[in-house]
DNA sequence: GTGGTCTAGACCACT
DNA sequence: GTGGTCTAGACCACA
């Protein structure tokens, strides 16, 4: 597992392990039942205080993304992955209106957003 | 000029009301040098402390978008169409980004992506 | 006589208007007893509140250039060239305070100081 | 770190404070991640409001000087020593054509100019 | 009337 | 502990 703070961003420390955990988890880099480091390894791997691991691990529990075992550790949940699909519609489609929005000040096209979708897929290497 | 305030969205009050204003100008709606409703007079409209809306102007003021004149009022500056052009681009790139990183996770392929982004222009009334 | 209006650089407008006239006596522009146009032409030309230009005039006539004669008009009073004098090296000073401040920290060495002076004359086509 | 206020000078207390704090870091007494202290610290101890610390901290991150990291404190950005040469040389101009329009005025001549400024320099201990 | 600044006290989220 | 935001009320300078 890999995990980067950054601290400038203004993004809270605890929301930036929860998202990478998680993105890493729905891209299947981490499998079902995969072991996560304890919440104590990680803080003093991240340099962070143990607060911080806490509320990012309990929170993905909340959400069902990793479940705890008393004594033993935090694993990896399996993800339905009719609820993933459903939740990534959801971001493409919220990413989409920021784009729209800015599009619609700018007067762009139809045709030229097509453009720009196709050549931000080839900058983030998209299939 | 037109704003609302939502308080459960987490977004400072301040915030909310400069991106309404920044919005409304770069849209067109509101033309150069019209001038805007006063500090006091938005305060006592939107129910928020004068604090606030000044926070608010002086943000914009700061960032180009209005120009304050002592005694007189707060007035809307031409905006430089090319240097908006570019940030509208980044914006959607950055928007096309989020919607591209779901796609990669949910298996979405090129062509579906489209179609979504068609789908989501309707849904925006993008003409 | 000739003055003009920044409504933008935060300057007040009397200051401005006393700044610009203040120049022009100094500079010899204006001879003593010229009559000055009246405050309320004034106000009208530069289409500003005659408050503001009230405020101009007086103060002007309090620090000495000027002079109001009841009924009659406002004129320039003589000038004591020894106190011009005093008070334009006390300006150089405070000007070369700046730029000395400035230059510490960019760690400038006296020759490119005085090299920068001899440059910056040429600009502002001295001598 | 040492910041004193003056206040009767008109000059805002938070511009006093970001110009000071400012001055420090671009002549390096501040070095890069310097912890500053907490705003509420500075507060007290220039026995000013928590609000106007906290605008002049919060203007000098916009700026660029120092990030603020949530829950742990303000940090001593590091300076783009390039950047700050540009600035200071368009600062050390300014305050050469204060002096040299002042000059103009009192007909002071070259070699006069340049006596005055090896003059100043030395008042201000420029080494 | 306008904007600019400041205060004292409060609540919140993050570490 | 830290910074971020907000309030209600105040005083000032400018037009």
């Amino acid at each position: 597992m890999r995990v980067i703070i950054r601290n400038s961003s203004g993004v809270p420390i605890y929301e930036q392990i929860k998202e990478q955990i998680k993105e890493e988890i729905l891209s299947g880099e981490l499998h079902a039942d995969y072991m996560l480091p304890s919440i104590r390894q990680l803080a003093t791997d991240l340099k962070v205080s143990v607060v911080t691991t806490t509320r990012a691990y309990s929170e993905l529990e909340q959400e069902g993304y990793i479940y705890n075992v008393q004594g033993k550790g935090c694993f990896v949940s399996s993800v339905d992955s009719e609820l993933v699909r459903e939740q990534m519609l959801r971001k493409i489609e919220s990413g989409f209106s920021i784009a729209i929005k800015a599009a619609k000040i700018a007067k762009i096209s139809h045709e030229e957003l097509h453009e720009l979708l196709e050549f931000t897929m080839e900058g983030n290497q998209y299939e």
